[in-house]
DNA sequence: GCCAACGTTGGC
DNA sequence: GCCAACGTTGGC
């Protein structure tokens, strides 16, 4: 089992949202970026846990932590030409996009915001770390988790 | 809202 | 297959 991170808009759907769906399990979908989906396809699998990290808002960094429900399928946004996501270049046969299925495990108290996470000299791999990332979901060590949860004052109780 | 950094596109 | 132009991301 694996460690990873995902990005999102806490405008658009932040872990509040979440939380609120119908037993806590949403679809993850939207991503475009190829990298990213060849993360969604081969290496994310049900029983992953991911942290929940916020961007493009006020308090920006990790808010809570979420687990893999459901291994990768086609994203079905992409063949919905009413959806923001929708790709004329993809069809049903061969599938460019792929999405999971994620559940909420749990909110942090505080937002582990990504100052503080920069200011941690261990924290070296991540790629929210890296100057001019854009991966909207990325590996995490086990090592890395272990860490930043325990900077959150968290647990997965 | 700015702007640097990056991925993607498309002409050649 | 190169690379300039473009659009998007995301922290500030």
């Amino acid at each position: 089992m694996n460690y990873w991170l995902f990005k999102s808009e806490p405008d658009v759907f932040g872990i509040d949202h979440l939380a609120k769906r119908p037993n806590q399990t949403e679809p993850w979908d939207g991503v475009r970026n190829y990298q990213a989906r060849n993360f969604l396809r081969d290496e994310i699998k049900a029983g992953d846990l991911l942290f929940f990290y916020h961007s493009s808002c006020k308090v920006v960094g990790i808010a809570g932590i979420a687990e893999v429900v459901k291994d990768g399928y086609p994203d079905a946004s992409q063949f919905n030409p009413e959806s923001n996501y929708f790709d004329p270049k993809s069809n049903p046969e061969s599938p460019r996009w792929i999405s999971v299925d994620v559940k909420f495990r749990k909110k942090f108290k505080h937002v582990l915001s990504l100052q503080e996470i920069k200011s941690n000299p261990a924290i070296t791999e991540l790629g929210i770390v890296k100057k001019g990332h854009r991966l909207s979901i990325m590996p995490v060590t086990e090592k890395e988790w272990s860490l930043l949860l325990e900077m959150a004052g968290e647990n997965l109780g």
